[in-house]
DNA sequence: AGCACGCCGACT
DNA sequence: GTCGGCGTGCTC
């Protein structure tokens, strides 16, 4: 038997499968899917199962046999293996990639080289030999960090010698873990055990007399060893004697569990939530592919229709995936998940570890979880039977990873659910353009709620125009009616959302005498000032450098800070409102474990009464006494070189402001703005997505941008501006000889940040409607880089449909 | 990618 | 004379 197996190397001339023949011992057992070790080279490596034959292309003298099977059931499905291929093709990455990307980290190989002694007493006494010691096995790593080198040549010799070998081992990541379980013995033979303990044995006595009490009972060793208050070496020696019998068994690591806290039971469903859920249902029992926009206004209630249409699958004994965009940040919906499904669900997300994750994808393999609430990866759930897949927040561009395989979860929730033959439900009050365009078309069935569940009121909207303000002689980050607003939810005890999506004090530090702006060295970007440290960042590359006394080209003193982040943003608050409790969330403040749930909670426990913060808190903040919401710079996001951001204004703005008055109390917006004429800021004071779409589509369709044309961007970087330019151009021709004339090539230019941590950088963008020849193209122009530009320091990224394009 | 093989300069 | 630099080529 031969087994095809694609090794775990990333390399041009190694993406394919690799045959080798399958031993007799392994013959019964092996299959398609699992992972094994293999001779590659000189070296042995990881690989994975992707097809059996009984004959080989190759001369089968040449073929090795696999070294050993690692896994035996099959880690990765009959689906999961096709859907691989499909991911490589369409996404151009390696095959391997495509193949890792679907498993926890933790499954992935750990290669480390290990230094073996065979003959010890041929070692010359002296530093090493005392190094050594009694070990006949020793990491390599270690061998060369000791010795200051000088163990390094003596290494070789022996090795030429064959007094020691290295060689490479590989394991996984991270192992199962294990509880060390004590099962006690029968009182009988602790009766026999106790007689021969020695008098002076005090605390063998003692922990004899605790397993008196215990006879026959398995107990985890740190329990028994915390209850009867001995040490571990006492155990052992009660062991040793027959008295308890210690085996491990597999575990799970259980991440910190959420508090459940009473959550409204399930109200009635409104008429359109009701038609909603029928239609999906509908598919569901026809085992339809279908793919839903479920197109909700914020408190609509879509997550009450994800729930009951799962719970409808789950009672066909099929399973359901459920993506959110980054599940820490809403540990209420997680909550809800757990209160109506309990333990069959498992939660996958960034906060967890390593292990944590293992352990629930172990979980979700065994089919012990049924419902699977996870970010993007959750997508790869190795369930075998899926009859429901949810995206909330469809829009959210976290749903495309940014590095290879640069694969959209909603396109892999769609190629699943054909697989499956089970309905996608794409959920989102502000849907993304390309998604409202097919269900416009027909190609998704478009599901509309109106009306919010709980008949609230929406916020009232207002938008500020900072001109005027200006005019008025107010050069303050606050305009008079927010500034009022705020003052009056202080007084009345009411919580307030402050947005502004800048980090840092200030943007840019500026020399009135002769206009410079502090740069970063290494990108082409100015730094942002950090009030914290007195420190200037660059927010691209993490270069820090202290903020300069003087101009450094004039020598001047007048410096200044312009531009406003989150930092200074806090102080301007407590000049304001000094009474006012303050809680500041952004990269800086979250960047700690755990600190977002934190800040989090004691906002929502009233422990402050604003909560500053970046993009990060557009999302998921339901807390009942939220009642005023202040967008301060509206404009951020809307003039940044890039098709969609005027769509993802209008979304942030919708969401943000979605955050005001979501249960008894009337909500209240204020968003602050230098172009309220601009549509993205004017409509979302009526929050209507229709009108939003219908001017949006019109610039698409004028600028050629996506629903109307498919788009996919070429990156070039180089340290050599000269070197990059000439390769883009390279790029770009080879790309116009190729595509038909119909196809727009644009480019090369240099993108919007040049330079990025001393690499210039360059772009070349493809419009296409119709383009059989792309993919092949595309392959042709990477094998080209990666034969032969690569070797010239080039890097070079092609993205199919990238989410942004600067 | 990683590793071996192979062919030329600076040291004991 | 050997040690070691990294160019070239292969991996079932």
């Amino acid at each position: 038997m031969i087994a095809e197996v694609i090794v775990d190397v990333s390399a041009y001339p190694i993406d394919r499968p690799f045959d080798y023949t399958v031993p007799n011992s392994m013959q019964s057992v092996v299959e398609c899917g699992s992972r094994v070790k293999v001779p590659f080279g000189p070296r042995k490596v990881l690989g994975y199962i992707t097809g059996l034959k009984d004959e080989s292309d190759i001369d089968e003298r040449k073929l090795k046999p696999i070294h050993e099977l690692i896994d035996l059931e099959p880690i990765l499905s009959e689906e999961l293996l096709s859907l691989s291929k499909w991911l490589a093709k369409e996404t151009l990455s390696y095959e391997v990639d495509a193949l890792q990307v679907m498993l926890p980290a933790a499954m992935r190989a750990k290669y480390e080289k290990i230094v073996t002694v065979i003959h010890p007493e041929r070692i010359d006494n002296g530093s090493f030999a005392t190094f050594i010691g009694s070990r006949r096995q020793i990491p390599l790593k270690q061998v060369m960090d000791s010795g200051g080198g000088a163990f390094a040549s003596l290494l070789k010799k022996y090795a030429a010698e064959g007094i020691v070998t290295v060689d490479t081992t590989i394991t996984q990541k991270t192992k199962v873990k294990k509880v060390r379980m004590i099962t006690i013995a029968e009182l009988q033979t602790l009766e026999e055990v106790s007689k021969s303990i020695h008098a002076n044995a005090k605390k063998q006595a003692e922990l004899i007399a605790y397993m008196f009490e215990h006879a026959g009972e398995s107990v985890e060793a740190a329990k028994l060893l915390n209850e009867s208050a001995v040490q571990n070496p006492v155990l052992k020696a009660l062991i040793e004697k027959g008295a308890a019998v210690e085996t491990y068994v597999e575990a799970y690591r259980e991440p910190d569990e959420i508090r459940l806290k009473d959550s409204p039971i399930p109200i009635e469903l409104t008429d359109e939530q009701a038609i909603a859920l029928r239609k999906i249902t509908d598919a569901s029992d026809e085992e339809s592919p279908e793919t839903f926009l479920l197109h909700g206004v914020t408190g609509s209630g879509k997550t009450e229709i994800y729930l009951r249409a799962i719970k409808h699958v789950l009672d066909k004994g099929k399973e359901a995936i459920v993506l959110v965009p980054e599940i820490s940040l809403t540990p209420q919906m997680t909550v809800r998940f757990k209160e109506r499904f309990g333990d069959l669900v498992a939660v996958m997300h960034s906060g967890l570890s390593a292990g944590e994750k293992y352990d629930e994808w172990r979980k979700i393999h065994r089919g012990e979880v049924k419902v699977v609430v996870g970010a993007r990866s959750a997508i790869f759930a190795p369930f075998t039977n899926v009859g429901l897949i949810v995206l909330d927040e469809e829009h959210e561009s976290t749903y495309k990873q940014e590095d290879t395989p640069r694969y959209h979860a909603r396109d892999v929730a769609i190629w699943r659910a054909h697989y499956a033959h089970c309905p996608v439900i794409l959920g989102s009050a502000t849907p993304s353009l390309e998604s409202y365009a097919r269900a416009s078309k027909g190609v998704y069935t478009l599901l509309t709620l109106t009306k919010r569940a709980k008949q609230q009121a929406m916020p009232t909207v207002n938008i500020v125009d900072m001109r005027e303000e200006l005019k008025e002689g107010n050069r303050s980050m606050f305009s008079v009616q927010l500034a009022e607003a705020i003052r009056e939810r202080l007084e009345k005890k009411e919580q307030t959302v402050l947005f502004l999506n800048k980090r840092g004090f200030s943007s840019f530090v500026l020399c009135r005498d002769c206009g410079t702006v502090v740069q970063c060295p290494n990108c082409d970007i100015s730094l942002t000032y950090h009030r914290s440290n007195e420190q200037l960042k660059c927010h691209y590359c993490g270069h820090e450098e202290p903020v300069p006394l003087t101009c450094p080209e004039c020598n001047s003193e007048h410096i200044r800070f312009f531009g406003t982040g989150t930092q200074k943003a806090e102080e301007e608050i407590a000049k304001l409102f000094p009474e006012a409790r303050v809680l500041r969330m952004d990269v800086d403040t979250t960047r700690q474990k755990g600190s977002h749930e934190r800040l989090l909670r004691q906002f929502s426990e009233g422990q402050a009464d604003i909560l500053l913060g970046t993009q990060m808190i557009a999302k998921g903040l339901d807390f009942p006494n939220i009642t005023l919401v202040g967008v301060l710079a509206a404009d951020t996001t809307l003039h940044l070189a890039d098709f969609r951001a005027a769509e993802k204004t209008f979304q942030l703005m919708t969401q943000v402001s979605g955050r005001a008055g979501r249960h008894d109390l009337l909500g209240e917006v204020f968003i602050q703005t230098y172009t309220p004429e601009h549509y993205a800021i004017y409509l979302a004071k009526t929050q209507q997505y229709e009108p939003f779409y219908q001017l949006e589509m019109a610039a698409r369709k004028q600028y050629g941008y996506p629903p109307f044309y498919y788009i996919t961007l070429i990156q070039f970087s180089h340290e050599d501006l000269l070197k990059v330019a000439d390769y883009a151009d390279k790029g770009t021709r080879f790309l116009k000889e190729n595509l038909s004339k119909e196809t727009f090539i644009i480019g090369p230019a240099a993108a919007a940040i040049s330079r990025v941590n001393n690499r210039y950088r360059y772009q070349c963008l493809i419009k296409y409607k119709k383009e059989p020849k792309l993919t092949d193209t595309l392959q042709q122009l990477i094998k080209i880089y990666r034969t032969s530009w690569m070797k010239e320091g080039l890097l070079m990224t092609v993205d199919v449909d990238p989410s942004h394009i600067f």
